[in-house]
DNA sequence: TCTCTATTATAGTGATCGGTCTACATATTA
DNA sequence: TAATATGTAGACCGATCACTATAATAGAGA
């Protein structure tokens, strides 16, 4: 089988932090293969259906990373209000670190291809509703009703998703501090404990 | 002076158009004088320094459009909870009716541009804090602490822009209408009255 | 009518885009 | 060793990108 051979990892690596930071359009392949200094000829033998086909693997492994440091920030605290509010410092944090979006949304993949590509579209898609999942659990972990959980997992990734964009846009992450404040607001009204 | 040339205008609403719902990497200089029907030639002779300066006035354009809605949605109510409520619902019916971002949102522009441009960047950055102002505004003049409103006002324009981001991902309103649902939440604990 | 300026037309620039192709190297298996 | 997958090399393709150069056109003022 493949053996020494980690192009494909590499390609699919460099694909998702560059489509994330910079988006689908603005990132040639050219530069994919650049950064992950694979050959242009290997692109075509693992990713026949070219970058839409590469984009749908970086968007998997985005999202996966994604997910995964959700759940590591929640798993911090047993409250989800503590926890959820620390997921947003965390992202506070890989948002200041130098001002690009790496492993933190899916919000500017997401709008580019909506239009253009079902495929993409619908990776996303799935992506954003994994999250909301992830939200409502820890939620109903603590004792909420599941219809109120799944709700409230909604809106969260919202606010969250919306202050990421505008604190990317601002280089400022106020707008991200608010949103954790007001997570106490919208949380203890279904708390029962 | 000149003849009635609307040339200019033309293009800048179409380039608004476009730009907002595919994207400023996505959309052709081609494609927007087609769908202007403006002279080919005229487009550097109105912007000198292409593209960016053409998205330039796109986004002023947008944003105005942009404002003027909202304000207009937020005046039908006096409560600012019923307010924001109806600017969310008219923001749903605009998404509905064809599934595409027009003059609802500037974060797909946003994303695309906070590392390549600088200049457009600016342009996102005001009209969002311009958009937090309108909201902040609204719950002063309901009588909420001018401190409390600014950051009330950052957090909805959050949820908001996600929600709109993820409705369109997902073909589907229902975020929208769950942020709408929780606007009632964060406000009342600030109502005075 | 002639001139001047504002606007438009069009051909063409080099660069880069995503994608294709064939030749070749290497590794595994027979 | 021979045969066969598996993967790499990179030149090449037409299309399209943003952009430029220069000439033609038209209207206004004299």
């Amino acid at each position: 089988m493949n053996i020494r051979t980690d192009s494909r990892e590499k390609m699919i690596k460099a694909a998702s932090r560059l489509f994330q930071m910079q988006g689908y359009h603005a990132t040639g392949l050219n530069e994919i293969l650049k950064k992950s200094d694979a050959p242009k000829g290997s692109l075509y033998y693992y990713f026949p259906k070219g970058k839409e086909e590469l984009a749908l693997a970086a968007i998997g492994l985005a999202s996966d990373i994604i997910q995964s440091k959700i759940r590591a920030s929640l798993s911090v605290y047993a409250d989800p209000i503590l926890a959820i509010q620390n997921v947003i410092r965390d992202m506070e944090k890989a948002i200041k670190k130098d001002g690009k979006l790496e492993n933190v949304s899916l919000s500017l993949l997401s709008l580019e291809t909506y239009l253009s590509s079902e495929t993409l579209r619908e990776a996303c898609r799935k992506s954003f509703i994994e999250l909301e999942k992830i939200y409502a659990e820890k939620l109903r972990e603590s004792g909420i009703f599941p219809q109120s959980a799944q709700n409230l997992g909604m809106v969260i990734q919202a606010m969250i998703e919306g202050a990421i964009t505008i604190s990317i846009t601002k280089k400022d992450t106020t707008t991200l501090a608010a949103v954790a404040e007001q997570i106490a607001v919208i949380i203890k009204p279904y708390k029962t404990t």
